[in-house]
DNA sequence: CCTATTTCAGATGGACTGAGATAC
DNA sequence: CGTATCTCAGTCAATCTGAAATAG
C-alpha cells in the first residue's frame, strides 16, 4: 500500500512545456530580483549598464530595442539611474529628439558590483543543472527567443 | 564598413539566462494563453481539468499543490469552470472544510478540446527548436523546478 | 504629412498575502 | 488551542497601450 503524492503532476500537464517555462522563470526572476533589490537596484539597471559599457552611448530608442525593455518602462530605469549618478543623458545635437544616454565612471562601477551579484544569485538559482545543461538551456532559449519575437 | 545592428544583445547581457528565460516565458505563455482564450477558457482552466482526470475527484487544495495554482486563484477557476458544467463540487462528508471536486462528462470533452488546442499552440511556439531539444528543454526544466522551489 | 523619440498616465493580467469563517 | 480548508479583498510588480509634445 503505497502512501499517496499529493503534489505529483498530470502527465498531461507535464507534456506542456509551456506552463513548465512559465513556473521556473517565475522562480529563477524572483530569486535573481531579489539579489539585486538588495543591492537596491532592479534587473532593467542592470541590463541598461551592460548594454551601454558593450555598445557605448546611445539613444534610449536603441537602449530598448537591445534590452527588449518597453521604451515606456525605459524612462523610469533611466531616471533612477541619472539620479545615482550611473548614467548621464543629454540631448543629441545630431538629433534632437533623442536623448545620448553615456555610462559614467560610477556606472561601471555599479555595473560591476552588480554583475558580482547576479552572478551569485544565478549560480543559487540555476544549482539543480550542471554547466552543460546551462549550455544547452541558453542555446535552447536562444533559438525560441529568435523564432518566437512577437 | 559594416552596418550596426541596433538589436544586438551585450555580452554580459547573453551571460544572464535569466533574463532569456523570463522574456522566452512571456512570450510563450501569451501564444498559448491567446490560444486558450480563444476558446474562452484560460491555462488555469486546462490544469485543473487535466488533473482531475489523472487523480480523480479531490480538494481543492490538493488540487493547488498538483497544479502550482494559488488556493486563491483556483477558487476564480473552479468558480468559472463549475458555471461552465465542467466539473462539480460538493463537501467532502468525510471531512467537511473540504470540497470535493468531480471532472464532468462534459468537462471531459471540453479536456479534450483544450488539449487539441494547446497543442497546436504549443507546436507553433517551439517551432524554433527540435523534438531532442524539446525534450531536453522540458527535462532541464524539471530539474530546475524540483530544485528551486520557493 | 508622416514618422521617430521621449514622456506620462493608466489598463491589464499574474502571482501572491492577510484575514475571516468554518471545521478538524 | 492549534491547524487546515475555502473564500474574499486587495497588494504588488511586470508588461504593455495610447496619446501628447517635440523634432526630423
Amino acid at each position: 500500500m503505497e502512501p499517496i503524492d499529493y503534489t505529483e503532476t498530470a502527465p498531461l500537464l507535464q507534456a506542456q512545456p509551456s506552463r513548465l517555462l512559465s513556473q521556473v522563470a517565475t522562480t529563477v526572476t524572483r530569486q535573481t530580483g531579489q539579489a539585486l533589490e538588495a543591492m537596491g537596484a532592479h534587473r532593467n539597471h542592470f541590463a541598461v549598464l551592460a548594454t551601454l559599457e558593450a555598445f557605448g552611448p546611445q539613444s534610449q530608442a536603441n537602449l530598448s530595442r537591445r534590452t527588449h525593455i518597453d521604451r515606456s518602462d525605459m524612462v523610469a530605469a533611466l531616471e533612477r539611474l541619472e539620479r545615482d549618478g550611473s548614467v548621464s543623458r543629454s540631448v543629441d545635437p545630431q538629433d534632437r529628439r533623442q536623448n545620448v544616454v553615456s555610462l559614467t565612471a560610477s556606472g561601471g562601477i555599479r555595473l560591476t558590483e552588480l554583475s558580482v551579484a547576479l552572478d551569485a544569485a544565478q549560480r543559487t538559482a540555476f544549482a539543480g543543472i550542471d554547466a552543460v545543461e546551462l549550455d544547452q538551456l541558453v542555446a535552447i532559449l536562444g533559438k525560441l527567443r529568435s523564432a518566437g519575437q512577437r
